[in-house]
DNA sequence: TAACAATATGTCACATCTGACATATTGTTA
DNA sequence: TAACAATATGTCAGATGTGACATATTGTTA
């Protein structure tokens, strides 16, 4: 934001600050999530691409409709083991991986 | 290998091939393996970089100096998010992790 | 080589993740 | 807008990961 409107919101009484303030997350936390949705958006993608349906795909990794979802949308109850694995098995690489996080 | 060698062996009765054809890994397993090593090894070298024993790296992890061990030996009872979270708890960020692993 | 520090290994109770199912919501097409 | 396909959300029993502890092994220093 630039700073003459943050000046301007402050004085009417607004806190302006980053995301992560406002929610009240460390850095940490925060690069975590966004870790976290940068596998999920990865997965989402290559599946779009394949032309497969959540079904589909779940079949594939012998996982479930449900399950895919909640991957693609980075729910809290997915680990980023279950993320890498699963792009994994979709033929992403190493690189690949390392190059949707960075 | 060299070509030349590898007939040697062969020629003595030698199968060679590949660690991940020996141990009859997919792509798919190793790659998710060497993934793990190379969080392991960051982590490792980080702490070493900061002068920390495994058991004061533990406290600040709030972990146990056997998980710390097990973390940096890409023991199979660690998960890829335990070593992401322990990686950012130590000041990384996505790039650098992304770095590691690419 | 003895004493100590650091790292490694095995085990387990408790916590978190996972596939599966049911069901709701949101597209899509006739 | 009805019927259908795809995606999203809630729940739970079983699978897997976790910190902690005990103990073994490996380094280090006197």
């Amino acid at each position: 934001m630039e700073k003459r409107k943050k000046k301007d919101l402050e004085s009417k009484g607004y806190k302006v600050g980053t995301v992560e303030e406002f929610l009240g997350l460390s850095t940490e936390e925060s690069e975590y999530i966004e870790l976290k949705l940068a596998l999920s958006e990865a997965l989402a993608k290559r599946r779009i691409k394949s032309n497969l349906t959540q079904a589909q795909l779940a079949k594939l990794l012998k996982s479930s409709q449900s399950r895919v979802a909640k991957m693609e949308k980075g729910d809290p109850s997915v680990s980023v083991d279950l993320l890498v694995k699963s792009l994994l098995a979709m033929g992403a690489n190493k690189k690949s991986i390392a190059k949707a996080i960075a």
